[in-house]
DNA sequence: AGTGGTTCGTTAGCTTAGCTAACGAAACTA
DNA sequence: TAGTTTCGTTAGCTAAGCTAACGAACCACT
């Protein structure tokens, strides 16, 4: 494929993936009311499951937000007791958070609800489509990282 | 393939799915403060080109969001010089809120902004890899897509 | 032609979540 | 040890969501 017809196949590509997960997501959101978060304490509840202890520095770049928010945010979830806040044992100027029992179970439920929406949709198509699917997958993850120090045009923002 | 493992199989695929797509919008996101504006006007303004002249309260279901909150994007949207809201001729309870040449063309650009930065990612894979993207999407769309006449009870919120 | 309910949008006032600026305490470095 | 950097917090602002209450217009039905 020349490069100029491929250039413009990418971005109908990239076009119809950026629409597809807006509706993807826009119908996710849905299912998250019922876990009683916030989509922001959810999403940051997440990575500290999934990221273990975490200093709030850390948390904060990962969400992508600045440290006042995160602390605000880490404060509420603690007052739910689905965090626990400790001192770094190394350093006493950094706090480390963990998820609680509680925590893990309720992101748990969570997110096992909004995927078995997902899920059912999924299931109920046919088993080819299913496996175009699971292949694309990572592609989507890889197009998604954000983009390697590239030696042509320098990172906006 | 059993029902059961299928359903497993299922809930594995959207799972990563769902995640897939968080950091494809994340990722996105980011272009968009060269825009100038918040991601819900920017939704809302999209809604308004691509969807034609529209009322308020279409407006604000097809965001999903309550009638007070449209009043005031619609508002300063108007503020901006990027709609236009007229009165409807067949009934003076409702307003029609449409886009101007300029809301149109800051749109367009900023979508291109976004869609841009995903295409190169899109460019950069193997071609085979881009087969496997395009025939997925159609997929994602068709999982995205509300259940049909499923016991579902409206979306809260 | 009213009258009573319904729908559309707005106003008022609250909450949540983001931000910057300023700061204190701890750690590092020269 | 004195200056600088880093980590997190506090204070205070803004944007964007919500509910409750309401007025104006429409509709249905005598």
């Amino acid at each position: 494929m020349p490069t100029p017809r491929r250039q413009a196949a990418a971005e109908r590509t990239a076009d119809r993936l950026h629409s597809a997960a807006i509706h993807l997501l826009r119908r996710l959101r849905t299912e998250d009311d019922a876990s009683g978060l916030s989509a922001p304490r959810l999403s940051a509840l997440s990575v500290i499951v999934f990221g273990g202890p975490l200093t709030l520095g850390d948390l904060a770049r990962r969400e992508q937000v600045r440290p006042p928010t995160i602390t605000r945010v880490v404060r509420d979830l603690e007052a739910l007791g689905l965090v626990r806040v400790g001192a770094d044992r190394a350093d006493a100027r950094v706090k480390r958070v963990a998820a609680t029992p509680r925590g893990v179970r309720l992101l748990d439920q969570g997110r096992r609800r909004r995927v078995t929406a997902l899920a059912q949709a999924v299931a109920s198509l046919p088993s080819a489509d299913r496996r175009a699917l699971d292949r694309a997958i990572p592609l989507l993850d890889q197009v998604a990282r954000p983009a390697p120090p590239s030696p042509r045009r320098p990172a906006t923002r």
